[in-house]
RNA sequence: GCACCUGUAGCUCAAUGGAUAGAGCAUCGGUCUUCGGAACCGAGGGUUGGGGGUUCGACUCCCUCCGGGUGCACCA
C-alpha cells in the first residue's frame, strides 16, 4: 500500500474536471512539509484556479468537497492561498501497520509493468589497483540495482571492466624485462601491479623529463606576458578594460595551471631520480613508452605471446577484483569487459560506415553530430578502435541480446560529453528504442577541497581505504564495550567485534557516500563517516541494533505475539508518526527511482531511525502495565526493525543485533 | 574561445515551482531511580553569490554579471 499514491488517485477523477491531463496536477498531492500541514498536501488549487480564472480557495473547498477521502482523511482542510491538507485517520493509520507486520515487502508494491534495466557500474581496469575513484560507481550502481530489483524489474548488473587496454602493454612490458619470478609466483597481482606502477612510473618519468623544459619555457613566456600586460583601472565600466582584466585573470590561471603541471612532472622525476636502481632501468630503456604502445598493439594483433599472456593475467585479476566485491557485498550479474565485445568492432565502423553516418576525418572515422563541436571518434588514424565504438557495441549487444529497455551508466560526471555524444548517436543509429541515461556522480574530494589523494599525491587505494575503516570502526566498539561491561549481558569476542567492525566501517563509508546528492563533489571526512552520532550509518545501524535489544532483552518474539493475535494501537504522538514512517517505506522507494537517486533513501532511514529514537524515549515497554499496550510497543519495534534493515540493504549496509 | 556543472547557516550537505528555506556537526541550554546515553528535547544562527525577469507563488525556470570547478580530435 502506497498511501501517496492512494490519495492521488482519489484526487484524480475531481482533477479531471477541472483539466483535460490531470496528471501533473495530481503529482501535486504530496507528503505535507510540514507536520502542522497535516499529513499530505494538495497544491493543484492554485494553478487550476489562475487556469479557469476562478479564486483559488473557493477551487480548494470546492476540490476538497468532491473528493472522496472520508475513509482515509480525519480532516481535510483548506490553508493559505488554497493549499488542501489532508491529515490522516489514526485507524486507518492503525489497519495499515498491522498489515504491514503480515507483509513480506513492507507494503511495497511490485513494478507493472517491470522494465528490462542493465545497470553499467564500477568498471575498474583490471590489473590495476582499485582506487577512490571507483567508491562511488560502485556504491551508487549497487544500491540502484538493489532497489530496482527489489521493487521488481529485471535488473542486470554489468560490470564493463577494462581489460583489453593499454595498462596490458605497460604490464607485458613488464613482465618481459622487470618480472620478479618468487614474487610473481607468491601473488601474481601484486607482482603485475608492481610491474603496472614501475613501467609507468619509468615512462612518466621519461616523458616528464624531456617534456618539462618545454613547460618551462612556456612559463616564462607567460610570466613575462603578465609582467608586460597593462594592468586596467580596477571597477571599470568600460568594456575594453573588463576584457583586459579578463585576459589577465585568464593569463594567471594559465601560469597556475603550468606551475602545478610543473610541480608535478618534477614530482615525477624526482621519484625515479632519487632512487637510483630505477634511475638505472630508465636510462636502460629510453623508449619505454613506445615499447610498451607496441605490446598493447600486438597484443590486439593477435600476437601469440602477449595473447598467452594476457590469458594468463586475467583469472588472477579477475580473482582479486572479486575480492573486493566480496568485500563490499557487491555482486555482478555479468562482467563483460572490453575485450568481450572487441570481435564486434569492426562490424560497428563498418555499419556506421556504410548508412552514411560515420565519415573519414583527418584520418580517423568519425560520427559527427550536429550541435557538438568534437566529433565521436569511432576509429583512430592508426587503426585502432575507442571505447566509442566499444560502448557502442556493448549497446547493441545490451539491446538484441538483454532485451534492455533501460541501461544506466553509473559513472563520474566528467565523462558526460562522452555519454551526450554516444546517446546522440544511437538515436540517430535507430537500433532500438531504449532508454539511455548517465547517472552522473561528482568528485570524491579531501579536506582540502582537491580531488582526494594520498600525502604523497597518491591516488588512494580503495582496499586500503576499506581497511583504515575498518580499523577506526574496530577501536571504538573496544572502547564502547571497556565502558559497557558491567551492563549485565556478555562483552562481544573478539570475533564478533571484527564482524561487527567489518560492517560499521564499510556500512559507514557506503552511507557518507550515499547520502549525499549524487552529482555535487562531496568531501571526504574519516570523522563524520564513523561519527557515533548525527546522520551516519552507524546512528542507523545503532537504532536497528536497539530494536534488536528491546525485544531481546524482554525476552519477547514478535512471531508468538502475533500468533496471540496481539496488534498495534496508536495511543501517542510518537507512535503514530512512527507509524506513518514506516507506511511511508514505498513512498521514499519511488522517489530513489525517478531520478536514481539513493540519497532520498538515506535520507528515508535517518529519518525512520529518528523516529524511531524518539519514540523508544517516551513509549517505554518495560514499565508499561498495559500488556496490549506493550505488546503492541513490541510490535511497532519490530516493524521498524525490519523496516531499517530492508532499507539500509537496499543500500547495501549491512546490520548487527549488537554493537 | 566553446560547452557543461556549481555557489544555500560558522562547517558538511538537503529541499519533484508551493506556506515561516530544512538536517547533521559545531556552539549554548535542558532531559535520566525504567528496555543500550552510540539517546532524547530545545535555542541561537540565512537578503539561498549580485542584479533583472517569468509566475498567484522562485533556492528551483529565463537573462546578465561575479566567484569556484570540469571537459573540449584520436586515453578511458
Amino acid at each position: 500500500m502506497n498511501l501517496l499514491r492512494l490519495l492521488q488517485q482519489r484526487f484524480a477523477p475531481v482533477l479531471a474536471d477541472y483539466a483535460d491531463d490531470p496528471a501533473p496536477f495530481v503529482a501535486m498531492v504530496r507528503p505535507a512539509q510540514d507536520t502542522r500541514f497535516g499529513d499530505f498536501q494538495a497544491n493543484c488549487a492554485m494553478p487550476l484556479a489562475k487556469r479557469h480564472g476562478l479564486n483559488p480557495k473557493e477551487l480548494a473547498a470546492k476540490i476538497a468537497e468532491k473528493v472522496h477521502v472520508q475513509d482515509l482523511c480525519r480532516e481535510i482542510e483548506i490553508a493559505g492561498p488554497g493549499f488542501i491538507n489532508l491529515t490522516l485517520r489514526d485507524d486507518l493509520i492503525t489497519t495499515e501497520v498491522n498489515k504491514l507486520l503480515q507483509d513480506d515487502r513492507l507494503g511495497v508494491e511490485a513494478a507493472n509493468p517491470p522494465r528490462k534495466i542493465v545497470i553499467d557500474f564500477s568498471s575498474p581496469n583490471v590489473a590495476k589497483p582499485m582506487h577512490v575513484g571507483h567508491l562511488r560507481s560502485s556504491v551508487i550502481g549497487d544500491s540502484l540495482c538493489r532497489t530496482l530489483r527489489f521493487l521488481g524489474h529485471e535488473v542486470t548488473s554489468d560490470n564493463h571492466i577494462g581489460d583489453w587496454g593499454t595498462q596490458f602493454g605497460m604490464i607485458i612490458y613488464g613482465y618481459k624485462n622487470f618480472l620478479d619470478k618468487d614474487a610473481y609466483g607468491r601473488h601474481p597481482v601484486a607482482e603485475l601491479a608492481r610491474l603496472y606502477r614501475l613501467v609507468n612510473r619509468l615512462s612518466d618519468f621519461i616523458d616528464a623529463r624531456s617534456g618539462l623544459p618545454e613547460k618551462r619555457r612556456e612559463l616564462e613566456t607567460k610570466e613575462r606576458e603578465l609582467a608586460a600586460a597593462p594592468v586596467p583601472p580596477k571597477n571599470s565600466k568600460d568594456p575594453a578594460d573588463k576584457d583586459a582584466e579578463k585576459a589577465l585573470k585568464r593569463l594567471r590561471s594559465e601560469i597556475d595551471g603550468l606551475k602545478d603541471e610543473i610541480g608535478s612532472l618534477s614530482k615525477k622525476i624526482e621519484r625515479v631520480e632519487s632512487n637510483a636502481e630505477e634511475l638505472a632501468l630508465a636510462n636502460a630503456h629510453p623508449a619505454i613508452a613506445k615499447a610498451a604502445r607496441e605490446e598493447t598493439a600486438k597484443l590486439h594483433a593477435g600476437d601469440a605471446t602477449n595473447l598467452a599472456l594476457w590469458n594468463e593475467f586475467m583469472p588472477a585479476c579477475l580473482a582479486a577484483l572479486q575480492g573486493v566485491y566480496d568485500r563490499l557485498g557487491i555482486k555482478f550479474d555479468l562482467t563483460l569487459g572490453e575485450s568481450w565485445f572487441n570481435p564486434m568492432l569492426p562490424g560497428v565502423v563498418d555499419e556506421l560506415l556504410t548508412n552514411g553516418m560515420a565519415v573519414e576525418s583527418d584520418g580517423a572515422i568519425c560520427v559527427f553530430i550536429p550541435g557538438f563541436k568534437a566529433p565521436f571518434i569511432i576509429r583512430k588514424a592508426d587503426g585502432a578502435y575507442t571505447y566509442a565504438t566499444t560502448d557502442l557495441a556493448t549497446i547493441r549487444y545490451r539491446v538484441s541480446e538483454l532485451k534492455a529497455d533501460t541501461i544506466l551508466y553509473v559513472v563520474d560526471t566528467r565523462q558526460g560529453d562522452h555519454f551526450e555524444l554516444l546517446f546522440e548517436t544511437v538515436k540517430k543509429w535507430g537500433i532500438a528504442k531504449v532508454d539511455l541515461r548517465h547517472v552522473n556522480f561528482g568528485t570524491v574530494m579531501g579536506k582540502d577541497r582537491r580531488p582526494y589523494k594520498t600525502r604523497d599525491g597518491d591516488t588512494v587505494g580503495l582496499e586500503s581505504l576499506l581497511d583504515e575503516a575498518v580499523i577506526e570502526a574496530r577501536a571504538i566498539i573496544d572502547a564502547n564495550e571497556a565502558q559497557k561491561s558491567d551492563k549485565g549481558e556478555e562483552a562481544l569476542d573478539d570475533a564478533a567485534r571484527q564482524e561487527v567492525s567489518e560492517i560499521i566501517g564499510i556500512g559507514g563509508i557506503k552511507y557518507a557516500d550515499l547520502h549525499h546528492a549524487r552529482e555535487s563533489d562531496y568531501v571526504f571526512d574519516w570523522e563524520k563517516m564513523l561519527a557515533k552520532e548525527g546522520d551516519t550509518a552507524t546512528y542507523i545501524q545503532y537504532a536497528y541494533a536497539r530494536t534488536k535489544g528491546i525485544l531481546r532483552r524482554n525476552q519477547i518474539d514478535p512471531q508468538t505475539l502475533l500468533d496471540q493475535g496481539a496488534r498495534i494501537v496508536l495511543s501517542h504522538a510518537a507512535e503514530r508518526s512512527l507509524a506513518l514512517q514506516l507506511l511511508k517505506f514505498p513512498e521514499a522507494l519511488d522517489s530513489v527511482c525517478t531520478d536514481y537517486r539513493p540519497n532520498q533513501l538515506t535520507q528515508y532511514v535517518f529519518e525512520t531511525a529518528n523516529s524511531f529514537s524518539t519514540f523508544y524515549d517516551n513509549c517505554p515497554i518495560k514499565g508499561e502495565a498495559d500488556e496490549a499496550l506493550r505488546h503492541s510497543r513490541c510490535l511497532l519495534a519490530e516493524l521498524t526493525s525490519r523496516v531499517l534493515k530492508q532499507a539500509l540493504s537496499l543500500l547495501g549496509i549491512q546490520t548487527v543485533e549488537r554493537m
